[in-house]
DNA sequence: TCTTGTTGTTGACGATCCGCCAACAAGCAC
DNA sequence: GTGCTTGTTGGCGGATCGTCAACAACAAGA
């Protein structure tokens, strides 16, 4: 008998920041930043906690290649040939889009989750509900607050429109990539292709179980 | 002489909370939410640490107060008539509200920045160039690579886009509010919109100066 | 097999931050 | 001036994080 068995084993750095990467995505995934400590990830890993700062430095600097990593989503190559009119180009582009991030669901849902991963469930629902009346408010001032039956998917729709806003005022007045009559046409022509062409197709599916029987032509 | 002067000053509790709240709110506007600590806030508003616990309960739901606070923008009172066309009524909304954006610019900025206030700026970075990727594969997608021109604006209207895509995925995914087949319908409808109709009266408007020179006619 | 060197890994120390609470004092009432 | 109410202070204890010197796993040489 000789040898006893090692208290730890020794890895390439490679593997060990690969270990420790792991399990820093997971936590993080799971709860927002300030919830999970170094000790946590240390822990998961079975590693001592000084060991993250050797191989990442900050805690913050291991969240950064954490996001970073999330944010390459796997498959992003393209496989959809741009053949046939732009119309079928578009539908295929966003067909194929769908199915990738339907089945990476969960991970997407985390990156794009207001502001990266770990993002505070409470903030997330103050904001939710903020988007929710504002959806609310763009409906009323439109004068479309009469059909009550479908309201909630009516909402669905311009709370989704709220982030086109979102993103578009950030082009105009921060990056100021955009200009304010841009900004306003973009707005302007996307509000009335919602509110003029497909808030009524949705109130054509009605409401009856979940089960969309397969509509996807647009209106012309 | 009598009554050395007081070392602090007593104010009623509403009065007292309001004033930290201003001072919590500045520096959550400058720094992420890690960077500011109790201290900070507690020194700039001239009382000690303990009484933000006293008030607030946790750093956590003084952060939250904020949060709240500034999303409760100040005028979102209507004061747009509902006459007209709905082309119209669409556009004066749209109209109003950039103005009432444009007026609280900075303070609407920290709000909607990924995320609600404090969001880390690094953070916030890698989403920026992930998204910008993200808005020069969905232009390659579609075959629209050739007028390099003003492809900085094109982008900037497809990172837009995006934020349509991540919103009404989330309903689709997350909250079940939209099923695949409306999220499809939304988005391939306005892609194509902004493909069709919105990117070439970009190209007109050429790249001169940043004085566009009015043109919110629309297509038709 | 023993020895030696490299370096991946550990464990603890000091600094910082936060929640809590008993003691203090500002200002009003008498 | 005296006493009471309560807004406010200051420090204690626990937790987290960055750093670093010492340790040990493992390969190479004798």
């Amino acid at each position: 008998m000789s040898a006893l068995a090692p208290r730890w084993k020794r890895l390439e750095p490679d593997e060990r920041r690969q270990q420790i990467l792991d399990c820093a995505m997971r936590l993080f995934g799971e709860r927002p930043y300030a919830e999970v400590s170094t000790t946590d990830i240390a822990k998961e890993a079975g590693v001592a906690r000084g060991l993250l700062n050797h191989y990442f430095g900050q805690k913050r600097d291991l969240y950064l290649k954490v996001v970073k990593r999330m944010l390459l989503m796997p498959g992003i190559e393209k496989s959809v040939p741009m053949t046939g009119t732009l119309r079928e180009r578009v539908e295929r582009s966003v067909e194929w889009y769908l199915d990738t991030v339907a089945t990476h669901g969960k991970t997407y849902l985390a990156v794009i989750g207001s502001g990266g991963i770990g993002a505070d469930p409470d903030v997330e629902r103050i904001i939710a509900e903020a988007d929710d009346v504002a959806a609310s408010r763009t409906l009323e001032f439109l004068g479309l607050k009469a059909e009550v039956g479908n309201d909630s998917r009516q909402r669905a729709m311009i709370r989704s429109y709220g982030g086109l806003v979102k993103s578009s005022i950030r082009e105009w007045l921060r990056d100021g990539t955009l200009s304010r009559e841009e900004t306003h046409l973009l707005l302007s022509e996307s509000l009335l292709l919602i509110v003029r062409d497909l808030l009524p197709q949705l109130a054509r599916t009605a409401t009856p179980g979940r089960a969309t029987p397969a509509k996807p032509r647009p209106p012309k």
